[in-house]
DNA sequence: CCGGTCGATGTGAACGCTAACATGTTAGTA
DNA sequence: TACTAACATGTTAGCGTTCACATCGACCGG
């Protein structure tokens, strides 16, 4: 009842008339113990309200049981759910995380992150920073330990979870080619993300791959980019007919320019997204849009950098397709 | 430049030809030491590539650094930014911030999550979980440490931040009045959540005290409600020329019903949200609505719980007032 | 010129656990 | 019956810090 001082090993001991080994052995699930004592020992803590000291525990294991996650838009919906399930993952088996929040532009920011995370002594790094410097720079940084990258870059011997942003980008295009669109305009993310050049690739390569011609506007994923860049667009002039817009947030600011310009989508102009955001369900028109399923994401980038941990790690890569959400933003181009 | 084994303090006070202690006292900033044997040993660690292990420090010290934050919305863009911004503020006093997110409807969750943390050892929690039963099960279940609420029900005796939700739901209301309007609905959010109840309470008395007739109708937050009350809503034959809705996401989808039924807002019908997403500049027509500064309030609350802890605390509470923001979803009521 | 103080540093133990090895007890085998 | 293997448990020594106290010299006043 009362709670004058935590309870240790020794006071289990004494209590259960038993070492404190066989307390460290029953706490560690330790075979060779006999189901009679371990029943004792158990009964022991719970009556002590015995918790044991992770502190002491990682010091004499040199196990910390922390994980670390670098973040540099929690922020956002996408990565904010994915961080959330991650954590879920991680603490189903026992692990704590720490998440930092970056700016991942600040090289200095960058590193302080990862430095407070070395510090603690995690056993994995999970990287959700887009951003390629970034994760060079954690890479680098970061030795000794299994860190996982989310949705960039990756070489054959590192962890990492995407999903096809190709796949997705070049899907979007072609979903815009078969509706029969030609004059078809890409706003990209910005210049050093991961997903943007991806995206993009995909975009460029269906598009020569059905003999037109790509043409990419620089954006910045944000909502007021999709915004101005709507409002300043020279459609008629160059006879825009669609626009494949690299996420979002983006394209609702776009929809809204065009409501402005009294420029009707679909029926002038085809629009189509990526990410499906909740949002994205009401705008008007509904977007049409690639579904990304971050819980998953997260959920296999957890799954993957445990494995490891543990040495039973199998693969080294995951891989989602996006999926194509059809909504009303999208149809076929207007009859010259 | 190899790195066989991390350095401990005995390696460096042997380096620098000091005791350990005294290495332990240039790591703690002890003033009694001569800046010249502090210089040397700063060489030493710096030579070894010295870290101190937070472990052993905490089992000496029983000081964890350790700061936990229980979170049920961790995918809602308010909750995950506010998160975010409270981590930089622990992290800039050198503590370290674990993030547990929960389902607060299952109270198996709420108390796993609890549970987690406190194995942890944390020196204090941040609740960003506005369900009240949660709120309360987490004050029961954690003593001894610092715990402060964010936007839920206080104590005189508690740590709490929080936006003053019953005037920002009288000046949405008044808002309304101030129009012209008489006939104002409300949507609220979820039973059970302080901020449905203050907001509610704050539209209910401003109603009363224009001699209005306050009508409120349940809703839970989530976007697709405000669509379905908006399609279902009996708006003609009740004659009511405005909405007071008590979120972002809920307003979002009635605008969207509107639209789809063809009511004009705001000519026929007014509407102000609460929150100040990003997206709601952008919907149509863009809404009118009252500004959360989840930065703001993330921040303080985590150098509330930081000053407790330090033992400086003076304040028990912080208040912080929503901020009108005027869009086009609201105008004067049709003329009849 | 001596006891008392203060500043700077050192010494040993303690924090609560796990690792590695040691011991005792039981049962199986020759 | 004695010998060994396997099981169950105990013993001792760390893990890398901080804490409490001890020491040592220099400086001060009378």
């Amino acid at each position: 009842m009362t709670n004058p001082k935590q309870a240790n090993i020794y006071d289990v001991a004494r209590l259960a008339k038993v070492s404190h080994q066989t307390v460290s052995r029953v706490l560690n699930n330790n075979p060779s113990i006999r189901p009679e004592t371990k029943t004792r020992v158990l009964k022991a803590m719970e009556s002590l309200g015995y918790r044991p000291s992770l502190a002491a525990r990682a010091l004499a294991s040199s196990k910390t049981n922390m994980l670390g996650i670098l973040s540099s838009d929690t922020d956002f919906t996408g990565p904010a759910a994915m961080v959330h399930y991650m954590e879920a993952a991680a603490r189903a088996q026992g692990y704590f995380v720490v998440t930092v929040g970056i700016d991942a532009n600040d090289e200095e920011s960058v590193k302080s992150g990862i430095d407070h995370l070395m510090k603690l002594g995690i056993e994995g790094l999970a990287l959700v920073t887009p951003q390629l410097r970034a994760v060079e720079m954690a890479r680098a940084a970061v030795t000794g330990i299994p860190v996982v990258t989310i949705d960039s870059m990756y070489r054959m011997d590192e962890l990492a979870v995407s999903v096809d942003n190709f796949a997705g980008g070049a899907a979007a295009t072609q979903h815009l080619i078969d509706l029969g669109h030609k004059n078809i305009v890409h706003i990209s993310g910005p210049q050093g993300w991961f997903e943007s050049t991806t995206r993009a690739a995909g975009y460029t390569a269906t598009m020569l791959n059905a003999n037109l011609v790509p043409q990419v506007i620089d954006g910045d994923w944000q909502l007021t980019t999709g915004y101005r860049i709507g409002k300043e667009l020279n459609i008629d002039s160059k006879d825009i007919t669609a626009m494949f817009i690299a996420n979002d947030r983006m394209s609702i600011g776009f929809l809204h320019a065009m409501r402005e310009r009294g420029i009707d989508v679909p029926k002038r102009l085809s629009v189509i997204g990526f990410d499906d955001l909740e949002e994205t369900g009401y705008t008007s028109p509904p977007l049409t849009t690639l579904r990304q399923d971050f819980k998953e994401l997260g959920k296999r980038a957890m799954n993957l950098l445990l494995s490891e941990i543990a040495g039973t790690s199998t693969k080294k890569l995951e891989r989602l397709v996006p999926e194509l959400v059809l909504r009303s933003s999208t149809g076929a181009p207007p009859k010259l």
